[in-house]
DNA sequence: GCAAAATCTTTACAGTGTCAATATCGAGGC
DNA sequence: GCCTCGATATTGACACTGTAAAGATTTTGC
């Protein structure tokens, strides 16, 4: 947040001798030179280490909780040592999303898997596209706040990419991994804009509570699977063209 | 993000005489008891006057620039003034999205009002949907940035529930003003959840940019109104039961 | 073996929300 | 008229935050 740095004089001091206590590290951690518990200078891992600290973060305090002095703590190193491996925040945060992405992309690769007729296929997709917002709730908050992310980093952006070709797929269109400028008839991307607008959209309400007025008054033995259930039952979701 | 206030010695200071210069204030201002430029010690209609900033630096600088302190600059009174009017940061920004919604309900209540087959007037609303989230990009994530909001206050909650029930109405599900614990049916819950996610995942997805991909492989002349549009036609969106 | 690069810590600074203390003004009461 | 009292606004302080600079330490390349 610091919009104007200056020059500061330099400050000198006395070389401590104390090794501070470095908090949350693993009893069997990565890579010791010495046998004693004492910390080393060098962690060896911090680079993947910051980032399991940062999804344990946002899983417990959520996406509020989430800066890069909680993940420094949680990782037991000083403040600014995320710094050199991510730049910044939003580095930290972009590269945490594409971890996201790869989750969210394997728990959709194991919905598509099944043997079952098309349309079910395409429930059972929706269902699980759900499942995994409401379990990781920080995390799909996160992949798709935007302004907290650097969608150019290459991780980042491959992992999102792939996540829409996922869903691309699913609705029937198939699209070149890389083709990055293939183009695209109106009824294909009507019929992607349309399945993952729906899925999406249910998601975030549902994330932000903006259903519960909806799911309170449900007929008993209701939850949100069932209005999902019905929701896209009423949804002919047949590939464009047949 | 004090969350450990201590208790600290009282500081006693000389009584300053200068005046110090009020930025931002209208040479045409709100009740002005003097007739010099001097601006008075009380503004006199400051909790209008903040609300009216607060959506200007939300316009100008995005939800990240919308601190407490912004507007209060903005509005050229001292960064602790907002506080005595809306308690915190949480309530000051709940009061602007309550403004946020009302505003919609306007935009979606003169597009509802046209006469035109019942299809038509729905694509008419959600084009005035996405619309009003375009003019308005700023307001409408803050409306469901829920995190930041106090939904329980009076202002926002009834805004909000009038924005429900024009939904609901939308999709010919009609609903009583004050009827909060109404029950509703399956088929009905679905209509409105399946509306409201299509539109809401529409907007927030081209919000957030997640689908320029989509629109610039789209055959050349179509726009984000086409694809709503083809999108749209897809849907089959007559009330339940019929 | 040694210089250079990489990694981590310390310190500093600007900005934030919120609280407490103080200052100023407006409206009633007498 | 004056005077108190409550409402309103300012000032100051504190605990946070992100980020930058500089020093300390370790690893690595040659």
């Amino acid at each position: 947040m610091a919009k104007t740095p200056s020059i500061r004089p330099a400050v000198r001091r006395a070389p401590k001798t104390a090794v501070p206590a470095r908090a949350g590290r693993k009893p069997g951690g990565p890579r010791q030179s010495k046998a004693s518990e004492a910390a080393p200078y060098h962690h060896g891992d911090l680079h993947d280490a910051l980032l399991k600290a940062a999804e344990n973060v946002l899983e417990r305090d959520g996406l509020g909780g989430l800066t890069l002095r909680a993940v420094a703590r949680e990782a037991g190193v000083s403040h600014a040592a995320p710094t050199h491996h991510f730049g910044d925040l939003t580095g930290l945060v972009s590269e945490l999303a594409a971890i996201g992405f790869r989750q969210f992309n394997v728990a959709m690769a194991a919905a598509g898997a099944i043997d079952a007729p098309p349309l079910m296929r395409a429930m059972a997709r929706a269902k699980a596209y759900v499942a995994y917002a409401q379990a990781h709730p920080g995390m799909y908050g996160l992949m798709f706040r935007t302004e907290r992310l650097d969608m150019t980093r290459p991780s980042l952006h491959e992992a999102a990419t792939a996540s829409f070709n996922g869903l691309a797929g699913a609705v029937g269109v198939s699209l070149q991994q890389q083709g990055d400028e293939e183009a695209l008839s109106l009824e294909h991307a009507a019929a992607i804009a349309k399945a993952w607008s729906l899925v999406h959209g249910f998601t975030t309400l549902l994330l932000d509570g903006r259903l519960n007025d909806i799911l309170r008054r449900l007929p008993k033995g209701n939850t949100v699977e069932t209005l999902l259930d019905a929701m896209l039952r009423s949804t002919v979701s047949r590939p464009p063209g047949t």
